[in-house]
DNA sequence: GATAATTAGTTGCAATTGTAACTAATTGGG
DNA sequence: CCCAATTAGTTACAATTGCAACTAATTATC
């Protein structure tokens, strides 16, 4: 009979899960680190931007994940090397919208087919209905994991 | 027609890994840390000796995917608090295994039960055989991720 | 309309980190 | 048997981090 307390590491789900996900981010990171000398922070925010223009720091923070500090830190570096640039809200100056320069959507659409090549050398090794089987077990997962707010937005295709 | 290089960050695996493994590894981190004062390094060391006796901390590091000084000074610190202890290989006097020590072994058995606990929540919100499902897609995944060595050790039960 | 409370964003500082250099022990080649 | 090469583990140092305190702007309250 096996111990009931037993805990076999490889085995347990939140250290499969740590350390896959740690290996996928590393290949992804190895194209915006290397090829653009882009950090992870730096690399969100772009992303985010790409998808969203005009976010403010505060919406950028909450859509990555990020906290405040790595938000303006990144950014400054970013507005500095001419990759993003912040304007101020007219009608709330506290408020400063970001987007990215042109230089920023170049990067952005550079980096965006690789990684998403990336995705898809781990995703063709599952069959499609898997990978849709997987999305929706993660969005399970996510629920319990973090009940109060959900940890992404799900619903519209 | 959808955008050829659009990216949902949201829609990302990547990204969904990532946000659902750092929610769920701070939930178990809750456990460890409010209450044993323990970091997650310090954690993984105690985690992989319970299961393993007499690793050396090259092994521990192997097994845990950490690097070498983190695994030196968060042995370093448990070492202090009495809960490892370390020897020297007789054979190979540059190898120093370590075991956990009974106050280890106590906080090993109060931790484990809370970790598996926490795990189980999760797996409970899918059914058994989507969990198996979902451990033989994230060892598929992990081949991808790391083709050179595996991330984990998966074939005896 | 002044003042307290709230929100956006930045900055300071202490703690954590990761790379690389280091010491100590062992192994292998001549 | 000696010296170069390798391996185990630690230490040093610079970079990253994350929290908390801060400034600035806005909103709410009286």
């Amino acid at each position: 009979m096996t111990d009931p307390i037993a805990l076999r590491l490889d085995h347990f789900l939140p250290f499969r899960l740590s350390v896959l996900s740690n290996a996928v981010s590393r290949r992804i990171a190895d194209i915006y680190e290397r090829e653009f000398d882009l950090s992870i922070w730096q690399w969100r925010i772009i992303a985010v931007l790409g998808e969203h223009d005009g976010l403010t720091s505060t919406e950028v923070a909450a859509r990555t994940l990020m906290d405040k500090p790595s938000v303006s830190r990144a950014a400054a570096s970013l507005i500095e090397r001419g990759i993003l640039s912040r304007t101020i809200d007219k009608n709330d100056r506290r408020r400063a919208p970001m987007a990215l320069t042109e230089e920023g959507k170049a990067i952005y659409a550079a980096v965006i087919p690789r990684a998403l090549a990336c995705e898809r050398e781990l995703i063709e090794a599952i069959s499609p209905q898997d990978v849709t089987a997987l999305h929706e077990l993660l969005t399970r997962l996510a629920q319990v994991a973090s009940p109060d707010e959900p940890l992404w937005k799900d619903g519209e295709q």
